[in-house]
RNA sequence: GGGCGUUUAGCUCAGUUGGCUAGAGCAUCUCCCUUACAAGGAGAGGGUCGGGGGUUCGAGUCCCUCAACGCCCA
């Protein structure tokens, strides 16, 4: 029995069947299942400190299409969500919306009111509040946020299983991260140590290497004359970056450059600051860079930092955790008039400290010449916006290769063993770890984040111990070592001589998001539930962080499971505009999902994303939804149309030659399609199915509608009922994945349960008799060319297709007439064609078809 | 500078191990209010497959080379 209505529609059947799949639990994890018969997916969890915007809708509409195929194939899908609530966009999003700022140093306010909820004006100066005021307020933000999230992503119909939700900050991923964290440290993985750090001096946090970016920014060689210390002359050196003057530590340059041979070993007095500093030879210097020979300072960029560590430099850093010039001069600035211009220099931001010294040179008639304007790569903070420097602080480090050949190495065939999707995006994987040039900084100077698990003595001087850190026990986890107090001592103990006291640091983000396999399997809390998704199937992400969160995840997996935590990577490619310009708020040109979700219907969003292929940049295409929408709708006419010949009996075996044709060809279309899927390449899948779909419709059951009638008899219109019956269940199962409302709305008007509970259609779905010996294919093409060259007779004629044709005349082969002869029942009544003759011919190229259409009444 | 990718119709893209006259959708044009669908249907026009060279009976596809664009890394 079928219940179609009148009028099938689009409207509203989102909320309608996520209610119902809700209610069912048709998404939920088996937790029963055992690991071969589950597909776990290790879903991003987006940054709720954004807008979602369709970006987001693509990959996750990939991700989802691929959890449907694997449902319906009878997995026990693992697809939870999470919402990446921890770090420093969200910091910045509160500081935006409540107009506050963090201030460690400011008392808690029980029930503090902040001055602001949205849109605090533009002159409005930050309020300081507490940590804990600050973190009330981030936890407060982020949830209203995931609440927009949630309601978002199930619009667009994803198959989550929301009971398995986490968020990067709640406490059992704050026990997952520091656990991991905790035994990294046991296995001497992490350790800490006081080295030059990379540090943005807004943020005011160290920044590890995954996140920098190069930008290009102006800049200006100044010529600067050292002198020798033999008072025999000058030596030129050239530098962007002269206010560093005062932290020169040597003047380097290349072993081989002839010019400055002579010198290696001498040393030069600096200008205006009068140290002696000595010229050394390094095979970094770059002989046809400026003059060939460059100034080392502490620290200038990281090749100084190299320089620095391999030739024994002292330190002199100028620079402070502001980025302004420290107040204390360097060690060996004793020089009377050099100290006084180092004292002009102090409390001078970077920029402003350039300035003032390229006067004094001039005045000192030390520098040579004008500045000459470059553009050079500048390194930045990826969220930053002024250029890092480099300050040395105490930073813990998560090995990853970047100091050990071996554990690259292996970190390299853990990579080179992941099933990479498309595969090409292998190299970015190790293209990065063989560029890496250092160890993981994972230490981060903030507030909202899982706080490094460790306290530190205090000797009798109340120095801080750092090379023996107290760790908690794992059951005590999560702490927060700025509150909880470690075993042995009482919290008065705290700051004082012989007590302890807590690491003031939070781990980056991705130390925390490097574990959501660990997190959402629930490592360690629920080892029954890791077992049967450990390792996952799939890592679904966009290739933009392949060098961050996919590489980060697997240092952590290899170190503490000794395996790769997926066997597949699945990359997303970008969204750009139409004019293949990438999307961002910035442009103005960003739609908001939402509202396509409202005027095409969420599988015509669905559709448009599913048709890139995997990995592929992809134009933004408001008429793709279009087609989606038709489709969709397409899809529910021409069920209401099948169902309406009322229901066959299924067990009858079809016997027109059209109708096995057709289910021939359907049957090829689902080995293809599956073997698509199974290759996580939706978009042929869909191409495929797409492409049969409107065949189906637009020949096949034109063809076979006046039989399925019963105009000529019950058993051409049984044949054909069932054939169709067939076709359509198969089609509904087929566009489940991709089109999950219309799929849905359609299959529950005659079938029972959730069509994403059926099972994936298979060739034995459709050709369920043996000793068929029909070639579908050329079948089909023969029989559709002549209604096609029909079809074009009357267009041509600018008549009705409903026209009749007099006669059809065919020049063909002896076997394409004996498959027209076959079918020409049918094609007469699709064609509405009175009479037809037919001769052979074996060496005719093509089927000719000749035309006669009946006069006009008229 | 190194690596990777892309280049096929006006636009967005398919084209799998080399194999019929290179395809689809959108857009354009023509026709048809046809009984599932007018938010529909039936047709048509439109291409030097980035350039050059090579392998082959045969190249959009394989090889070499050049170019443009994009991304990643240094």
């Amino acid at each position: 029995m079928s219940t179609v209505p009148d009028k099938p529609s689009l409207d509203n059947i989102e909320p309608k069947w996520i209610g119902v799949w809700d209610t069912e639990g048709v998404y939920a994890f088996d937790r029963s299942a055992t690991r071969d018969a589950v597909f776990a997916i290790d879903t991003p969890p987006p940054t709720v400190s954004g807008s979602l915007h369709m970006g987001h809708v693509f990959s996750y509409t990939h991700t989802d299409t691929v959890a449907r195929f694997w449902r319906m194939r009878g997995k026990s899908v693992f697809y939870p969500m999470g919402w990446d609530d921890n770090g420093l966009p969200t910091e910045r999003r509160v500081q935006n919306y409540f107009g506050v700022s963090c201030d460690s140093s400011v008392p808690y306010v029980q029930g503090l009111q902040p001055p602001f909820r949205g849109d605090p004006p533009k002159d409005h100066k930050p309020v300081p509040i507490s940590r804990p005021n600050f973190i009330e307020l981030c936890e407060e933000l982020t949830t209203e946020d995931e609440k927009i999230f949630e309601d978002l992503f199930r619009t667009l119909g994803l198959s989550v299983d929301w009971s398995l939700l986490y968020t990067t900050i709640d406490e059992r991923s704050r026990r997952a991260s520091q656990r991991a964290f905790l035994r990294n440290l046991s296995r001497a993985e992490a350790y800490t140590q006081e080295a030059p750090t990379l540090w943005d001096v807004d943020f005011k946090t160290a920044v590890a290497q995954a996140e920098l970016e190069d930008r290009e920014r102006p800049g200006a060689y100044h010529t600067l004359a050292f002198h020798k210390s033999d008072g025999s002359g000058d030596i030129l050196i050239d530098t962007t970056r002269p206010e560093l003057l005062a932290a020169c530590v040597a003047l380097i340059a290349h072993p081989d450059d002839d010019r400055y041979k002579p010198y290696f070993g001498k040393t030069v007095r600096t200008p205006l600051f009068n140290v002696e500093v000595p010229v050394l030879a390094h095979p970094l210097a770059q002989i046809d860079k400026g003059t060939g020979i460059a100034m080392c300072c502490t620290f200038g960029d990281l090749t100084d930092v190299t320089w620095w560590r391999e030739l024994q430099l002292p330190m002199r850093a100028i620079i402070g955790r502001d980025g302004r010039i420290v107040a204390d001069a360097p060690h060996g600035l004793t020089d009377t008039q050099g100290l006084a211009h180092f004292e002009s220099l102090v409390g001078k931001s970077a920029k402003q400290a350039q300035t003032a010294i390229a006067e004094m040179l001039t005045a000192s008639g030390e520098m040579i010449g004008e500045p000459r304007a470059i553009t050079h790569p500048v390194k930045f903070y990826e969220k930053g916006d002024r250029p890092l420097e480099i300050v040395t602080s105490r930073q813990w480090y998560i090995r990853n290769g970047g100091r050990d050949a071996d554990l690259r190495t292996q970190l390299l065939e853990r990579g080179a063993g992941l099933t990479w999707h498309p595969d090409h995006m292998r190299h970015r994987y190790s293209n990065w770890v063989e560029g890496l040039n250092g160890d993981w900084l994972v230490s981060r100077q903030r507030y909202f984040g899982v706080p490094v698990p460790v306290w530190y003595p205090l000797d009798a001087n109340g120095e801080i111990v750092y090379d023996s850190p107290l760790v908690p026990n794992e059951s005590q986890l999560p702490i927060d070592p700025s509150t909880d107090v470690p075993a042995g001592y009482t919290e008065s103990q705290r700051g004082q001589e012989n007590g302890f006291i807590g690491d003031p640091d939070v781990m980056d983000t991705w130390a925390t998001s490097s574990l959501t396999p660990q997190i959402a399997g629930q490592w360690e809390d629920n080892p029954d539930l890791f077992g049967r998704v450990y390792p996952f199937d799939v890592r679904p992400q966009g290739h933009d962080i392949i060098r961050t969160w996919l590489f980060s995840t697997m240092v952590r997996s290899h170190f503490e499971h000794g395996q790769a935590p997926w066997a597949n990577a699945a990359l997303s490619g970008w969204i750009l505009d139409p004019d293949r310009k990438k999307m961002s708020k910035s442009k103005g040109n960003v739609v908001t999902p939402i509202d396509l979700f409202e005027k095409y219907g969420s599988d015509a969003v669905r559709y448009w994303a599913a048709g890139a292929r995997p990995g592929i940049d992809t134009a933004f295409s408001e008429d793709q939804m279009k087609v989606g929408r038709k489709l969709a709708m397409k899809l529910l006419n021409v069920s209401k149309f099948v169902l309406g010949f009322g229901d066959a009996d299924e067990t009858v075996a079809p016997t027109h030659a059209i109708d096995i044709a057709m289910l021939q060809k359907l049957g090829d279309v689902v080995k293809e399609a599956t073997a698509a899927f199974e290759a996580f390449d939706y978009a042929r899948a869909l191409e495929r199915t797409e492409s049969f779909f409107w065949w189906f419709c637009d020949d096949y059951v034109e063809l076979v509608k006046t039989r399925a009638y019963a105009t000529h008899s019950e058993e051409g219109a049984l044949s054909a009922r069932v054939a169709l019956r067939r076709a359509l269940s198969a089609l509904h199962r087929l566009f489940a994945p991709i089109l999950p409302f219309a799929s849905e709305e359609a299959w529950r008007w005659w079938q029972e349960g959730s069509v994403h509970r059926a099972p994936w259609p298979t060739f034995g779905d459709l050709v369920r008799e043996s000793g068929w010996t029909i070639h579908g294919e050329s079948f089909a093409t023969t029989v559709c060319h002549v209604l096609g060259e029909i079809r074009r007779a009357k267009t041509e004629a600018k008549v009705s297709q409903k026209a009749v044709v007099q006669s059809v005349t065919i020049t063909a082969t002896a076997a394409q007439i004996a498959v027209l002869e076959q079918a020409w029942p049918d094609i007469a009544d699709a064609g509405s064609v009175t009479a037809w003759t037919a001769s052979a011919d074996e060496n005719a190229a093509e089927i000719a078809v000749s035309v006669i259409l009946e006069p006009a009444a008229e």
